[in-house]
DNA sequence: TTGTACTGCGAAAACGTATTCGGAGGAACG
DNA sequence: CGTTCCTCCGAATACGTTTTCGCAGTACAA
């Protein structure tokens, strides 16, 4: 491995004068900053993380925590969507990625500690189960730390505009003319309870009322569960026309369900969904749902985390909400 | 910050006493090693990443190649799938997970030259571009690496079994009563070679002839290529009874297609994918395909690195192959 | 001539850790 | 008592970089 001081003995010159010409001092000769730049690139010159760090104790990475014993973790198209959009924003802001374990040398550490051992300059905490104490006590840490669809004190967060995705699906199911509108929730957290009571506070805004046995308890990316919700709502002696589904996938249940109970959607009953996944809109009928736009959030999120680096204790943490699409399939009959 | 140094004056030691406690050697006695340990712990002590790299030029991570360009990249199950059981594996390994650049200070350099920046203990190339002269550079470089779905002399490589995997499925839609057999290809990569000469030769053992328009080149994860391959197979004079898509998402595209034409899978029509996706596996008809073990390929590149990184110079690298499942689903109608 | 200002460079220290080597002290042995 | 051996610890050095500060030299003004 060549050093700088390699290439100071070639250019008889101090390896100050290379640091300072390598990185474009002002306090150094242009003929010299030429001469030095010209030896380090013959000499396949790379420099070195690790010093440079130990030395400015900056490390120009972000530390990325993902939720470990969620159902789908990566495997979604929401979280890799909006990991993509993190990575390729974070890169062109000069900010590499590594993702943040609890295991250090052999041993089990906290979140904590693996990123003060690490010095990351910022977290990002895109799918962790927030309730956690370890996470709390990360966001809590001092490390700059941007959460996403969830809000802490001191943080950053980038949010998907849930209300407004449930308020306007909820309006254009209603618009097209449904009023026995049933709802299976997602597993019990923020995203959760926000569509929730965008969901109830719609449907009241619109003289709606919903029935205690059209408000079911669910689970994300459930299909089977979604199946079996679905039996038992069409089961009711006045079912409902139509089911907001959690999301994308768990309406795949539903379907299968729908039709193994003989009924046809949209013409025995309207479905919606929620996340706008690319894959499910291949199939027929295209469901109507609202997109997340997954990209954007991962993109917001590398930004808010670069600022709160850059800006430092000045740094006023931002919400930044990021709003969806309302896509309209062919699963909701107009009646 | 607390640095061993701290903790040295604390505990009435040197410094080098109390790295050496903390790591364990054996020329500290116990009481002292006890005593460190406890005010290490009390003290909120830390190590500092930078500063053992400096010193021992081990990371203690791996980095990790996604190609860039790709239409689907992480978003895929297979991917994220891999990627999943890859971070996990390393971690428990006692590897970090970063992934690898081409800027490198605001500047654009090489893969190689971020690699040796940042000091990599290995590389996992899980599915870059291939033909990439920058890509072939870094796997050629001397760090140890291990290649996912290709392979380069001198590294490691997991590979899914993709002949064994097509021949299976070949013989299967052959037992069916299947003899006229449809292919499209895949974007032209090693992977799609090696799946093409596999039903080339499965179908000449069988003695089926394939016609040249019954073989088409399309791309992977292209819904709207594959429906529009199928309308043209679907126009020939005499069409096949059962397509061979590239891909699970792919037969999406060919399933629309041939609703919107009128006919049926499989009553009219048969069709197979390749993947095995989970969320494709919600949809009916359920698809027959090959499911490939995604996480047991990840989690092989990580032991598989690890050993090249433990061994050194006299690691031999492996070829691992890993085999797939045929997925009898309910799109091969019997004839 | 003296004084002032600026330019271009280098010596040295520092970041936090791991490791080598030697020395002090004690125990065991002849 | 002298010798050898073992245990335990510390001084010193090195890893590669950045940064501060001072110095020499030159230019310019008074």
């Amino acid at each position: 491995m060549v050093t700088i001081k390699a290439i100071a003995e070639r250019c008889g010159c101090s390896p100050a004068t290379v640091s300072k010409a390598l990185n474009g001092a002002p306090d150094v000769s242009r003929a010299m900053t030429r001469r030095v730049r010209a030896v380090a690139g013959e000499m396949g010159y790379v420099p070195n993380a690790a010093a440079r760090t130990l030395k400015t104790a900056r490390t120009y990475s972000f530390g990325l925590l993902f939720r470990e014993n969620a159902s789908m973790g990566l495997a979604h198209e929401f979280f890799s969507l909006m990991l993509d959009g993190f990575k390729r924003r974070a890169e062109e802001l000069g900010y590499d990625i590594a993702f943040i374990n609890r295991r250090l040398g052999g041993q089990e550490r906290t979140y904590t500690e693996y990123v003060q051992y690490r010095r990351f300059d910022g977290v990002a905490i895109i799918t962790a189960d927030y309730e956690d104490p370890q996470v709390r006590a990360l966001a809590a840490c001092g490390v700059p730390t941007v959460t996403v669809d969830d809000q802490f004190d001191g943080c950053g967060s980038v949010l998907s505009d849930n209300a407004g995705g449930v308020q306007e699906l909820v309006r254009y199911v209603y618009d097209m003319g449904h009023r026995r509108l049933a709802v299976l929730r997602g597993d019990d957290n923020r995203v959760s309870r926000v569509r929730w009571g965008a969901f109830r506070h719609t449907c009241q805004a619109l003289g709606v009322a919903v029935p205690d046995e059209y408000d079911l308890q669910g689970r994300y990316h459930d299909p089977e569960g979604a199946g079996e919700a679905t039996r038992q709502l069409m089961a009711l002696p006045t079912p409902p026309t139509c089911i907001f589904y959690p999301d994308d996938i768990s309406y795949l249940g539903g379907l299968r369900a729908a039709e193994d109970m003989g009924l046809s959607i949209p013409d025995d009953l309207s479905a919606v969904g929620y996340d706008g996944i690319g894959l499910v809109q291949q199939i027929r009928p295209r469901l109507t749902t609202v997109w997340q736009n997954a990209d954007r959030m991962g993109v917001e999120t590398a930004e808010e985390l670069a600022r709160a680096v850059k800006e430092g204790g000045a740094h006023t943490p931002r919400q930044i909400v990021i709003p969806g699409a309302l896509i309209k399939g062919e699963t909701v009959k107009k009646l």
